[in-house]
DNA sequence: CGCAATTGAGTTGTGCACAATTTAATTGTG
DNA sequence: CACAATTAAATTGTGCACAACTCAATTGCG
């Protein structure tokens, strides 16, 4: 009787249902390594390369300071970074990995394979679907 | 010379980002109606049928009591529902649409195709991805 | 029946997200 | 140089998520 839209049908449930699914699958290996997801995606930035800037993490991520900061203090009092004023420029806070930081890449390494192991589709519909998800956020970014 | 797994090469990102996106988009057709996107799930649900109880709602969406309860306080608050103890199993508690909870879908019903529109990939992309994404998601939920 | 185990909501505590605001440093322009 | 505009972080306030716990109602089993 009712022609309201139906949830199952909604692709927006469907990323959002998956995003807290593969959040929850990386939960415990994380808790290994003493994290939350959001704070290994910017260990992730930071292993990368670093030091990067309050706003260079906000913009890889796509997360602004409101997010960042208190992220970030839980961070260095785990003394996984330290945040230091830049030089050059007082207004930016420098984010430095420390020896303790920096040794936990290793331990992180295997994560991502064990991950898409779990997923159960073949990799190549893996990187199918990151390709296809890239363009959409990109495409809804761009709303503004 | 770091051999961390890049964050841009990972499914994990992508979905973040994606989800991310998409409530960002919906969120000026939302403020039209009062709701935040996890509101609008939950009225999503109660549309297509209600009662529910908050354990169906919670099935439903795969969120649990400590999200529920909350937010469907904050849904009654604003006049969309109504709770009540179920007759039989004092237990339970039906969540119930009000009037003005049941006219509300009528101003929802043209968002999913506003959505679709300015994500900017053909209807069949968007339903290959939201098929791929419900078989990911039921294979990281089976991992338990 | 009696009572332990289970179930359904709610509560508490932690940690994101994000809008809006604040504060301080820097830049641009007359 | 002065000073308005801009930029970078941090702060504040609201609302999820979710684990862990509490409490009451119900079920199941001896």
């Amino acid at each position: 009787m009712s022609n309201a839209p139906r949830l199952n049908r909604q692709l927006c449930f469907a990323m959002y249902s998956a995003s807290r699914a593969a959040t929850k699958a990386y939960r415990p290996l994380l808790d290994d390594l003493g994290l939350t997801y959001p704070q290994y995606l910017v260990m992730l930035v930071l292993w990368e390369e670093q030091p990067r800037s309050v706003r260079e993490l906000g913009e890889e991520l796509g997360l602004d300071s409101g997010t960042l900061s208190p992220l970030l203090k839980r961070l260095e009092s785990l003394g996984l970074v330290d945040r230091r004023r830049a030089a050059g420029d007082e207004r930016r806070v420098e984010v430095f990995l420390t020896d303790e930081g920096t040794a936990l890449s290793a331990r992180a390494a295997a994560i991502p394979q064990r991950l898409a192991d779990a997923a159960g589709l073949p990799p190549a519909e893996l990187d199918q679907l990151r390709e296809t998800l890239s363009r959409l956020t990109a495409a809804l970014h761009d709303l503004h």
